[in-house]
DNA sequence: TCAATGATTGAG
DNA sequence: TCAATCATTGAG
């Protein structure tokens, strides 16, 4: 009777690789607003969150995993726009970024929280606590497509989010090009991990 | 404030 | 080889 596949819901469609094909600060820019869609495998449906904050990281800026330099982790960096990237920070969290860019160009934009249904009581105000949430491991979606609905994991466009409802700011938690305000969260939105100063 | 915890990186 | 670093979090 349960059919537990992953099935298309109507209104959701996912944005196509063209969306992330394009320079790394416009995506951060409008992924605010969009929704991320993860499969729920045990409830057999899927559950949707609003992106509110995100952070860029792009080739030439020293803060990416990428910066200067192609190899190990950072390879996926330069993989196909919507493509997952998800690393170990700290040794005990996963963070989740979709890549942007050509591929052949480095670039990511990392989602750092997202807005969940109300009363289910997850934890989304925060890179590592959205990943732990949503159960989204490195093993299990690091370089899947999330413009696929078969990933069980994809991104869809949702509200847009006026400009004058967007903080443009600096990036937590990094020491190298920690002046570079390529940090975007919806104002006033009270999932967003740390506020502006 | 500060320790946990492990992959990645760069120096030697 | 091996020590320092790190896009964080939760406990004290």
């Amino acid at each position: 009777m349960d059919d537990l596949r992953p099935t298309l819901l109507p209104d959701c469609p996912p944005l196509a690789p063209t969306f992330f094909e394009r320079d790394t600060l416009t995506v951060a820019r409008e992924l605010l607003g969009c929704r991320l869609l993860r499969f729920q495998p045990e409830l057999g449906r899927w559950l949707g969150c609003v992106i509110v904050e995100t952070e860029a990281y792009t080739a030439n800026d020293p803060a990416c995993h990428a910066y200067n330099r192609k190899t190990g982790r950072a390879a996926m960096l330069y993989e196909h726009p919507g493509t997952a990237y998800v690393y170990l920070i700290y040794g005990m969290y996963d963070c989740l970024n979709v890549v942007t860019e050509p591929q052949g160009t480095a670039g990511a934009v990392l989602f750092r929280a997202l807005e969940p249904p109300e009363g289910l009581g997850l934890r989304t105000n925060g890179p590592g606590r959205l990943t732990k949430a949503l159960k989204i491991t490195r093993q299990a979606y690091n370089g899947l497509p999330l413009t696929a609905v078969e990933s069980g994991l994809y991104l869809s466009a949702g509200m847009q989010v006026a400009d004058h409802q967007v903080v443009q700011t600096t990036r937590i938690g990094i020491t190298k090009a920690a002046d570079y305000p390529w940090r975007f969260y919806v104002k006033d939105n009270p999932w967003v991990s740390v506020k502006a100063k």
